[in-house]
DNA sequence: CGTGTTTGACAATGCACGTTGTCAATCTAA
DNA sequence: TTAGATTGACAACGTGCATTGTCAAACACG
């Protein structure tokens, strides 16, 4: 029966985000999923091959969740605002998206640790994915720029980068917003991350305009 | 002889971080390190209680080098600009660490592997040891912004936010750029870095100004 | 020289875990 | 009711590793 499998699976899922989210991926071990979820052993080789495998299927799961959520956000928040300046698109789409964010963390900071903290150095295997995944964000990040400043690619200014800063800075304020078990208000933190953007969003016309002067070179 | 034991320490940590920045803390056995080291097992308890204290070491170590590089290149920096504006003092004081961060990259990428990726998720001991050193980066840039604009504690901003936002950017921004094998030019790497400094020191009075106006809030 | 310490190679132990197998209990369907 | 599939508890095996121990060679120094 097909059903139960997948019920099974999900079990499965369910107990991975309680073990690698509290304990972290390395600390735990296929017995103690299965005491989790209420299941023996034979069951976790029926849906998954190993514990890297289960981790990266809950890893998928929950980058689709909130995939699908920002996504959704971003429609609703475009809609909302097609007539306004950069300025104020920018409060209301970056807004959107990292509202979503700290909405899927603060709601469950489990998922912090899956997704920002463990992802990232487990096994070639789930790097991979990782990377990948961080990549579609940074592709994102890039087209958002991309198009509120279509002036933007001036010379030295490298979007790949920027868009890369602009997503550590979420994933380290989150985390650290987690760390501290949550305790800053999530409108300050919400208001401060934006602030990041805004400050890019303000900043990005001189960027364009000005020759990206050399910086004083103190003995390299 | 105390000596022969500081010499075997030594290297002890140098085969650890062959061993750590490129194969990652978890995929690395005792037996390795001392393979790689040229030592018998015994020696490595000699010096070591295990790989844990052996990669907190060479943690700490790293970090003390980087702190050193970085403070040494803070005060010449400082020297050189007591009498300049807000402006270009973000860029000289900001850009001399990043300089020194990024070339401490660049001179041994297995030291990002270890610092910036490794650290934060093994076990406790380590991640208390990390966290630490990140609230000390933390702090020195909350000092650095909080000395630049002394009106930035303003209503709605938390100066530790921002200060974990740069940082993290800095982080993603370096493994980034290790991940894909140094290609981007060290100087534009750098230039970007410093940009998002730029970008918020002069955003920074706007923020000042303003009451930090509540976004639109689309269904919490 | 020769004694005691340091070194190096490696065996031995013990543990924790992944993985597979056993077997009886339970459920399902005709 | 009964044959066959499904389930659950748990034993069993193999592996890989940390950690400790053994022993002989090399060395330091009286």
């Amino acid at each position: 029966m097909q059903d139960r499998v997948a019920q099974r699976r999900a079990l499965l899922l369910v107990a991975a985000l309680e073990a690698f989210g509290t304990r972290g991926f390395h600390a735990v071990t296929v017995r103690e999923i299965c005491a989790g979820a209420g299941l023996t052993e034979r069951y976790f080789y029926e849906s998954f091959k190993s514990l890297e495998a289960l981790f990266s299927a809950l890893y998928l799961q929950l980058n689709g969740q909130l995939k699908q959520a920002t996504l959704a956000a971003l429609i609703a928040a475009n809609a909302n605002s097609s007539a306004s300046d950069s300025s104020s698109r920018i409060d209301v789409l970056a807004g959107a998206a990292l509202r979503v964010l700290l909405e899927f963390i603060r709601d469950d900071p489990r998922r912090a640790r899956v997704m920002l903290i463990d992802a990232i150095s487990i096994s070639h295997d789930v790097q991979q994915i990782s990377g990948q995944i961080t990549r579609e964000y940074m592709e994102l990040t890039r087209r958002f720029i991309d198009q509120l400043f279509p002036d933007a690619a001036s010379r030295g200014v490298d979007l790949d980068l920027i868009a890369s800063g602009l997503l550590g800075s979420n994933i380290h304020i989150a985390t650290h917003w987690v760390r501290e078990g949550l305790k800053t208000p999530f409108d300050v933190v919400l208001c401060n991350c934006l602030a990041i953007y805004q400050a890019l969003g303000a900043y990005w016309p001189k960027l364009a305009a000005s020759t990206m002067p050399d910086k004083p070179t103190p003995a390299a």
